[in-house]
DNA sequence: CGAATTTCGTTACTATGATAAGAAAACCGC
DNA sequence: GCGGTTTTCTTATCATAGTAACGAAATTCG
């Protein structure tokens, strides 16, 4: 039977079912705030950086700008975040945290920690790095790493 | 600023990273074929498993049995699979392949041989095995087990 | 300077995802 | 056996995802 595929030898299979684990502990842990995964990372990424351009966010997030239209549109509309014309590019919109944003994202940082506290519970220290270390380079593996040869 | 989240440091960040490159990988290689993801996952369950009940398809999948019923269609549309009810019990439809379907599947699998090939490039069997396990342990330490007390 | 090109946000369309609710069939206890 | 409960698939609704295409603004370049 040449069409078997070894499901549990694949590392596909084990990447997906911890990422897949991990994000419904996050989610359900995100839920009872009423605010979703991708609301929250657009608050933590806002927090860390700055005010920037759906272009910016979009790509730290790993997503395609057309998918940060809605839930920026969203979030605007539950106070969280604003977007004002760039002063010095009018086709850039940069976003600003909103007042009520900061409040919120206390809680959710505390729900990021309690959630990757518990995913590496029983982990000694130097294994939490190994595993950082090889899905690094898995990732490394299989970004294509700007197939622009130098001229 | 105790507001500060160090993404770099968290294991949800080069999770969410390496599945990211892992599934965006292997969808690109999928795409030319005419299939998604999940319907090369529908089909390599069935090959695996043989025929069955949509609700343990989705548990397999990792996905709630709603999601199923959109991919199903699609599928049977394709002529890829087919809906037939169970004879022992009339409330569950059986998935069975449809004649379409193996000669699809082996370019599917071939596909997912290359992804994972190119993902572990570097990597010594034992770092493989390293990986692994540890993915385990972590989805293990997220996976509520069956809080069920036995009686 | 002014036309061609590029960039940015948005819209349109399709495919997943999750939860809630509903209809039909099977199960279970008394 | 019969009524309540559970299971299975489905529908409805909302929130992401991806690609393609579009208008407006900025940049490039002849």
């Amino acid at each position: 039977m040449p069409l078997q595929y070894d499901f549990e030898e694949s590392l596909g299979y084990w990447l997906a079912t911890a990422h897949q684990a991990y994000m419904r502990t996050f989610q359900q842990a995100l839920a009872p705030h009423g605010i979703t995964f991708r609301q929250a990372q657009v608050l933590g990424w806002l927090v860390a950086e700055g005010p920037q351009s759906q272009r910016d966010l979009a790509e730290r997030m790993l997503i395609e700008p057309p998918n940060l239209v809605g839930v920026l549109d969203r979030m605007q509309q539950a106070g969280l975040v604003e977007r004002r014309v760039c002063p010095h590019d009018r086709r850039k919109k940069l976003i600003h945290l909103a007042p009520g944003a900061r409040r919120q994202w206390e809680k959710i940082a505390q729900c990021g920690r309690e959630v990757r506290s518990r995913a590496v519970e029983g982990l000694e220290a130097h294994e939490r790095e190994t595993l950082k270390a090889l899905l690094g380079r898995v990732r490394e593996n299989l970004t294509p790493t700007s197939t622009v040869p130098s001229p």
